[in-house]
DNA sequence: AACACGGGGGC
DNA sequence: GCCCCAGTGTT
């Protein structure tokens, strides 16, 4: 049985090397519990570099909880618009109207408080009451679990039940009496910096000299991992149908499915890729109010691809005219061609639509 | 416990 | 291609 890993060491080195290391961000300046959370939420799962526009807009258009709470659904999913994980967006908003509905637009100050907030789960709370609360508790996310795994050399899985509270007791270790505000900044920003996931910099390392993943040459091999997922491809076939006058009509994803609350075109999801597109009249998926007849292909676009998780999207985009079309369709909303910046879509349709506005301006 | 949920960047 | 990222909610 070997002796437990440095931990004095650990969080010594760790603070010593942040201090003239830490990367500046908007919400460190001042610990606005507003701010931290609405960041701290825009991050899971997501790069800083990637997050950090979509949080400076975010900021400028609603300034505070009450100002979110009090916007229109449609507006904040817009401003989320190709950030994914949209269920973030829908639980921004209602976390909001809840921290103005129940306490009177002031944040939890506890971490038992924090975690009532939909959204908000044990690394959220965790870092929102370190950060804008001086909370002595130690965050656990991506970075931490693969930094404890390699210093520690524990090949633990991380992403288990009875590894994430493995992962908590080593935490609670490392972070000791540290101060946990800088203390989780720092190892954050360690693992975003120094400890990444490939490639780490261990040359200059300044925990080489105790880190055991290194010394056993195992730190490639860690965190463990137990997960494996299966991907899945789905054939979506988007009905883009326009009339005399420039209507295009879309309709709003409320199934329970992925984009939930994202704008798209009449869709049919086919089980097999190609097909004719006189098929897709037969299809089950097929409108009923849409008149086959009536309809006059313009084109068919070649096929548009986008990786979720644990699906493979392939979207081809038909265009018809529809010379007789409604003024008004049940279940669907009809817009200008400049209405489109009001509504939010996933990716791969802004990729087709920014295509399209290419030949568009061309042949103007 | 297992799975669903986006999009981008690195190699 | 595959992996991972300042994870959470549902089943």
């Amino acid at each position: 049985m070997s002796a437990s890993p440095d931990w004095l060491f650990f969080r010594s080195a760790l603070l010593a090397w942040y201090r003239p290391e830490r990367r500046p961000m908007p919400w460190k300046a001042h610990p606005d519990p507003y701010c931290i959370w609405l960041s701290e939420i825009i991050l899971q799962q997501t790069r800083v570099e990637q997050g950090l526009p979509y949080y400076e807009r975010f900021v400028e258009a609603y300034p505070t909880v009450g100002d979110l709470a009090a916007a229109e659904d449609a507006a904040v999913m817009k401003l989320w618009e190709g950030l994914g994980y949209y269920s973030r967006a829908r639980n921004l908003l209602k976390a909001a109207r809840y921290v103005v509905a129940q306490y009177g637009g002031e944040f939890p100050a506890t971490y038992e408080g924090l975690l009532t907030l939909p959204g908000v789960g044990p690394y959220t709370a965790a870092a929102i009451a370190s950060f804008a609360f001086g909370a002595q508790v130690a965050v656990l996310d991506g970075n931490v679990f693969r930094i404890l795994a390699r210093f520690a050399n524990d090949a633990t899985p991380a992403d288990t039940g009875p590894g994430r509270k493995h992962f908590g007791a080593l935490a609670s270790a490392a972070l000791g009496d540290a101060a946990a505000p800088l203390y989780n900044q720092a190892i954050m920003d360690f693992g975003a910096l120094v400890c990444t996931p490939r490639k780490p910099a261990c040359p200059s390392c300044p925990l080489r000299t105790h880190c055991r993943g290194y010394a056993l040459a195992t730190w490639p091999e860690l965190p463990g991992k137990t997960k494996k997922m299966a991907r899945r491809t789905r054939y979506f076939h988007y009905l883009v149908i326009t009339d005399r006058a420039g209507n295009t009509i879309v309709q709003q994803r409320l199934e329970k499915d992925i984009w939930q609350e994202l704008f798209q075109f009449p869709l049919i999801e086919t089980a097999q890729a190609g097909g004719q597109v006189t098929d897709l009249v037969h299809h089950p998926d097929w409108p009923g109010w849409l008149p086959a007849g009536e309809l006059r292909l313009e084109k068919s676009s070649p096929p548009y691809q986008q990786q979720l998780t644990h699906q493979t999207i392939e979207a081809v985009f038909h265009t018809f005219t529809w010379e007789q079309m409604p003024k008004k369709i049940s279940g669907y909303a009809l817009i200008k061609n400049k209405m489109f910046i009001k509504f939010a879509f996933p990716r791969v349709i802004t990729r087709f639509l920014a295509d399209k506005r290419l030949l568009l301006d061309l042949f103007s």
